[in-house]
DNA sequence: CCTTGACTTAAAGTCGACTTTAACTTGTAG
DNA sequence: CTACAAGTTAAAGTCGACTTTAAGTCAAGG
């Protein structure tokens, strides 16, 4: 299969799975005069990616977890990198309500100045909280070896 | 105030505020020698800032408001982007919401190898859907006017 | 033979929100 | 007077996940 149908099959754009390459996430298949041959074991990495991003995963991430399994082999590992990305995902997800709890706060406001707004409304809990949460959403759990 | 205490008050770097300052999100302050010299009402617009940023806004989109509010004031505008960010974080927190039951589906498979988990998972009806969604929660819906 | 389309590479560009750097000036304390 | 902290600017760097560009190679069809 050239990099074109490949990139078809799975939906995305060569060059992304030229760069998967480049960072290492997939192994460098067999070039028949210098061109990609890819068997279907590349389609399942690529779709394992896909899978990964879609689970809030990074690339650095999943490549981690490749590092760790270079013959394809998942097990405890992969569990717990899994759970640890379920309670991030959890955490995000109570960030946002806070944030449509701020939301809320700003419309319920009723006010006809930003600055009327803002004394009313900025220290309602919620506002000062987010602020306090990022730096620590910001670091995904899992990290290179 | 200096810009020094005026990020100290808010919590913010003195980097930011210039930055902001550039981005034209902030008015230029009077200058005593070359520096800046900051009313409350920076502190205001900073905190209104801060506060957006919470709501889950961007830069791109405060400019906006401001834009369309040199006075300061607000009204229908603000209010009707307000419930167009609420419907976006919505539309993001559901989005998360799937991821997890990606993460629960792959969890649940106790697969042994990544090409198998990805057989078995990867059409769980969420995954795709995640992908489709992707696109359309990229774009804000509030664009510079 | 020539064009067309798909491929190749390395390197640079993109987006957002800043931070960092370099080179300099100004204000204050000892 | 001198040192040091805090301010100034424009320009470049950062992060992640790619895309785009430039310049070139290769196979098949007319």
């Amino acid at each position: 299969m050239r990099i074109g149908e490949l990139a078809n099959k799975v939906g995305m754009a060569p060059s992304a799975i030229r760069y998967y390459e480049r960072m290492g996430l997939i192994d460098a298949p067999e070039r028949t005069s210098g061109q990609r041959r890819f068997t279907t074991g590349a389609l399942q990495s690529l779709r394992f990616i896909q899978l990964a991003q879609a689970g809030g995963f990074t690339l650095a991430e999943v490549k981690t977890i490749f590092d760790g399994y270079p013959k394809m082999k998942l097990g405890e590992r992969w569990h717990v990198l899994a759970k640890e990305k379920k309670k991030e995902i959890g955490r995000r997800i109570r960030e946002l309500e806070q944030v449509d709890a701020v939301l809320d706060a700003l419309l319920r406001c009723e006010c006809a100045t930003i600055d009327e707004c803002v004394d009313r409304c900025s220290r309602s809990k919620s506002a000062s909280k987010i602020a306090a949460n990022r730096s620590s959403t910001d670091h995904p759990s899992i990290r290179p070896s």
